[in-house]
DNA sequence: TTCGTATATAATAATATTAGAATCTTCTAA
DNA sequence: TTAGAAGATTCTAATATTATTATATACGAA
């Protein structure tokens, strides 16, 4: 049984995954590192809109930053995440 | 790539997994079917508050009631729930 | 230095979620 | 039938999330 303060971290943490632009965002940035310009184009949200779900993907420890030139690219913070994201992706589609 | 529609889907049931309560009431249930006024006692919150959660897991299809005699037993709607929380709980606590 | 492009941040408004109180419904036992 | 208990529903106020708009910053090019 979860620990009280396990329990809010762990809907915290999952709290990443309920709005479908930050999945589409971690779904793009599987094995590559993506512009912000770009991930807007792909997934055609304001670049403000992009922002933010970046800032809380970063903040949450998902996602990391890399600044080349005037682009600011993102990828995965680890290798994990990507096969995560399928698991749970798996898991949940077994329901419906 | 998930649709637009499943990224949807999936962000919405996801959202059952983040409040504590909710995460809570799973835990509670596995294994075993439990009625609301022990749920409430063992969870600690008031029985409107634990009705309403179990009405939104029982709606996104989480668990199923049974009643007999006055209470209303509640238990996981099927044998995977109980593991596939345990999965997500390991995917997660990964990043921590 | 100044300009333009890429991105971040701030402020706001709209919407959603939550807890708690009050009320209603359903069922059982008498 | 009626009283009482279990649970559901409804409403409200507080809070959190989200998208939009406007503004700020950072940096490369000229």
């Amino acid at each position: 049984m979860l620990s009280r303060e396990n329990l809010e971290e762990l809907a915290e943490c999952l709290k990443v995954l309920t709005h479908p632009v930050r999945i589409r965002i971690l779904e793009e940035l599987k094995g590559r590192s993506v512009c912000v310009s770009e991930l807007c184009q792909r997934i055609g949200a304001s670049q403000s809109n992009i922002s933010q779900h970046l800032t809380l993907l970063r903040y949450q420890g998902w996602i990391k930053k890399r600044r080349e030139a005037v682009y600011n690219y993102y990828s995965l913070s680890n290798k994990n995440i990507s096969s995560a994201l399928e698991e749970i992706c798996e898991i949940i589609s077994q329901f419906e």
